[in-house]
DNA sequence: TTGTAGGCGTTATCAG
DNA sequence: CTGATAACGCCTACAA
């Protein structure tokens, strides 16, 4: 036992020294010749599942953790097809939303064994540039929180390059998705607010070009209407906190007021026209406003806010998102699949969620109401 | 000219079909075959700055293209042992700071010809797990957000990976490092506050083994003994909101009282005390009151907060770290650099950073001076 | 300027 | 269970 092991030893420091000397890589190569073995068999015993004999492996592991040897990711992806990354496509990492998509995405992957391939669109119309980093890359698959083109999804096709889409849908396609049902986002929080008396709304939408601010606006459009009431103002944003302030006053002046409550599509957004307008204007929220958002987002939380919001399960989102696309990269099937989940109404205190109740000793005819909102159980 | 087209665009729809049917990907050899050139013809042609002539040039590109083909980095990296990728390692992606890092660092890296292969790392205790997978990649450096402990960086040497530490440092290694003097910048601070009159200073700081948090600490605290003042009551917190309520309360009873400052290892922390202070517990900030952060955080600059903080100078910061980490790896060379920036002082309106006046009529003599902070030109 | 040939470090196949 | 041998797709001398 004293007399075999040294053997090991010493071979493994010297041919270690040999190879600094050379300045080569450790290889496999390197293993299996102090280990005393074929290549291939040092190759095996880093497969999992693999048949090799337990005193061979142990004889092999000990070689490679003398030699700090670690197999190539790049040689090995070049025969067996598969590089174990994943292409995120991201806009606009500033947008406090998406870091936790990052996290949770990343964490989610990691599990099943990929690693993420950061690519960060400043513009739009970056996406042609980044796209063929992402095919000479040999990513295994790709998850775009971003906008792509129906020509873009094309290629993917083409190239036959696993995609999933998060929180983006493209008309007439059929693309592996992963949403939040922003439509009836924007119904229910219609209806909430509705339903406690509000009449005059005014929308800070999102960017144009953006599916997601899109769907929510439909949503609230489409719900104003069933219920017989006026359609909203939209005004533009950019997602931004200043947008918020800017939307407020725009809103302000085409209503000719202050409307009875303000959807705007982002919480930064909403939080922007909250400060606006309790702090620029000295509107009172709720009292003579609501205010609400989309997305819950850290901030929306703090006491200062505590804002009416509606929250995507984004956990469940990433996950599902992650597993769908690891499901398409292993089956080689293009099976076209949508998973579509529900947003979580956060109540919070920037909306007054409840109708107002006239004291019923007082006269009740006035149609406007009292300004006072009364809590109810 | 309309007699030789035809013959390359025919020869490669035809040969792109055999390609489907075989499912094999689009190789240099393909091209070349179309082309009718060498296969290291077409790789010379994607090589910038090789010796081509224009007519064969034009004759690889447009098969190719007709092709679909692009290169394939992991063959390519095989051999020139260069994978354009490096591994950002991240702590905490969900801190506010982050993200913002993460964006410039990834726009600096791409300028550079670089991905980024992202590693966000839970706990402290990934990092072993992470590394592993850091190695195996080959990826071409490393940035690393997170704190390492000697053993890992001298395992970077030993593998002889580029790295390049972002606001760490560690004692006695000479790592390439980027960060801010926050030993400075916790110096800074306490002068402005001191200057304008505070005595009693608490800190909410950030983790144990945060190296930024403790020099921030160490800075202020140096500076108050310094200028004589009593020694600042320390509690811990962790970066999140709720550390910032949490250490407001724990202060104000190890103080038996409202301290004159507190000073927050983080933005986030300080609006979580701000919050505290003014919602729950109703004290007057600045009036009883001066609360400071670090790092300008978005929200930092809302109008419901407009903290007193001190900014990194994050652009640039990340660009002194991928441009060095670019460097070493170029070079070969382990020459150790480290880059110092200095943190930005923003006044806000959360701390008073002038010195009580007394109004000239009225007695002088109260020790205690007024409570209402006048501002000086 | 162009083609030939060898190698980068694995995994996969197939005898033994 | 083990070892030879052939890919994988590209780059790079070297020779023409």
């Amino acid at each position: 036992m004293t007399k075999s092991k040294p053997t090991i030893e010493v071979c493994a420091t010297e041919h270690k020294a040999s190879i600094a000397r050379e300045a080569r890589r450790v290889t496999s190569y390197d293993v299996a010749l102090v280990a005393g073995v074929s290549q291939s068999a040092v190759s095996r015993c880093f497969k999992p599942g693999a048949s090799v004999s337990k005193s061979t492996h142990a004889r092999v592991m000990k070689a490679a953790a003398l030699l700090d040897y670690i197999p190539n990711a790049a040689a090995r992806s070049l025969i067996t097809r598969r590089s174990n990354m994943v292409a995120v496509l991201v806009t606009n990492l500033a947008n406090l939303y998406y870091p936790e998509l990052l996290a949770e995405l990343s964490k989610q992957l990691s599990g099943l064994g990929k690693r993420v391939l950061l690519f960060p669109l400043a513009r739009e119309a970056d996406v042609d540039r980044v796209l063929a980093d992402v095919w000479q890359f040999q990513v295994d698959g790709v998850i775009a929180a971003a906008r792509l083109s129906a020509e873009h999804v094309a290629e993917f096709e083409r190239r036959r390059m696993p995609l999933v889409l998060f929180n983006r849908t493209l008309r007439d396609q059929s693309v592996n998705t992963v949403t939040c049902d922003h439509l009836e986002a924007g119904r229910m929080l219609v209806s909430r607010l509705a339903a406690a008396g509000h009449r005059r709304f005014g929308i800070i939408a999102g960017t144009e070009d953006s599916t997601v601010a899109n769907e929510r606006r439909r949503g609230a459009v489409e719900r104003l209407a069933e219920l017989g009431l006026p359609p909203p103002v939209v005004v533009p944003g950019e997602y931004d906190y200043n947008s918020g302030a800017a939307g407020l006053k725009a809103l302000i002046a085409q209503m000719g007021g202050v409307p009875d409550a303000i959807i705007c599509g982002s919480d930064v957004m909403a939080i922007g026209c909250l400060d606006c307008a309790r702090h620029e204007l000295g509107i009172d929220v709720p009292g003579q406003l609501s205010v609400a958002g989309f997305d819950a987002v850290e901030p929306s939380n703090w006491l200062s806010y505590n804002l009416t919001t509606l929250r995507q399960p984004m956990p469940k989102m990433a996950c599902a998102a992650a597993s769908l696309l690891c499901a398409v990269i292993d089956s080689h099937e293009s099976q076209v699949e949508r998973r579509v989940f529900s947003a979580q109404f956060i109540e919070g205190a920037t909306a007054r969620l409840h109708p107002l109740t006239h004291a019923p000793t007082l006269e009740t005819a006035s149609a406007t109401g009292p300004r006072v909102p009364v809590a109810i159980m």
